[in-house]
DNA sequence: TCCATATATTCTATATTTGGAATATAGTTC
DNA sequence: GAACTATATTCCAAATATAGAATATATGGA
């Protein structure tokens, strides 16, 4: 039961399941993340170990920056249904929609560096 | 989102997700749960109002016992999918199946009056 | 009306979670 | 190796969640 309660703990926080709803539509990085979400590095960072713990999302480090992706599902079967499930829930939310539509213009040369 | 947010977090304690598969197999009052559940009563009513708050369950009074029972999912479509998705889930865990194993002994004229 | 029982609420102590500042680590470039 | 940048980790204070004791409310029966 442990791992379904780390799948609804990590999905239990606003920012996070923003985080998941980016990540439908393209790999980012922290600072990336950090841009839209107007939160702090150590913030970001944080919510994806959180993420990553319960099998939602994982990383793949590409020189200096770590790309965080949405898993496939495999390491956990509450995981894979949250995540399937999360595709169509609020693709129409006032909280959500408003960043996905920023996101073609983010791009990590420009951003980052802060 | 905050009606999903409610959600998870109501399905993020042990407690509230044992209660969620005991009343998959019957309507039970608060002094049947905390009987089964080993935790004082005003816990129980406390998880109970969480998950009636997310639209996980509802009550209904009988004299002078409250029975609760799974909602059919009209209130809330996130709490309507994890409740299906928690059907199948948990079936054999080891926290679960032996309190579902208990459920028909417990009788509440003979367990409540504690 | 008085009493007993089931449930809800309040209050308080404790544990857990969260956000931010500071610091540490790792990779890139010079 | 030194300087720079992206990310992770640590530490601490604020906010939130939880458990238990005490109390309040409500219903049914004597």
């Amino acid at each position: 039961m442990d791992e379904f309660i780390k799948v609804t703990k990590a999905l239990s926080d606003p920012a996070r399941v923003k985080i998941v709803k980016m990540l439908q539509h393209k790999k980012m990085c922290v600072c990336e993340l950090r841009a839209i979400l107007q939160i702090n590095q150590p913030s970001v960072s944080k919510h994806l170990k959180i993420l990553e713990n319960a099998g939602l999302v994982n990383s793949a480090k590409d020189g200096l920056w770590v790309n965080y992706q949405l898993t496939d599902g495999s390491s956990s079967p509450y995981a894979a249904t949250l995540l399937g499930n999360l595709r169509h829930w609020f693709s129409d939310d006032p909280e959500i929609t408003p960043m996905i539509v920023k996101l073609p213009e983010i791009r990590r040369e420009d951003i980052c560096k802060a």
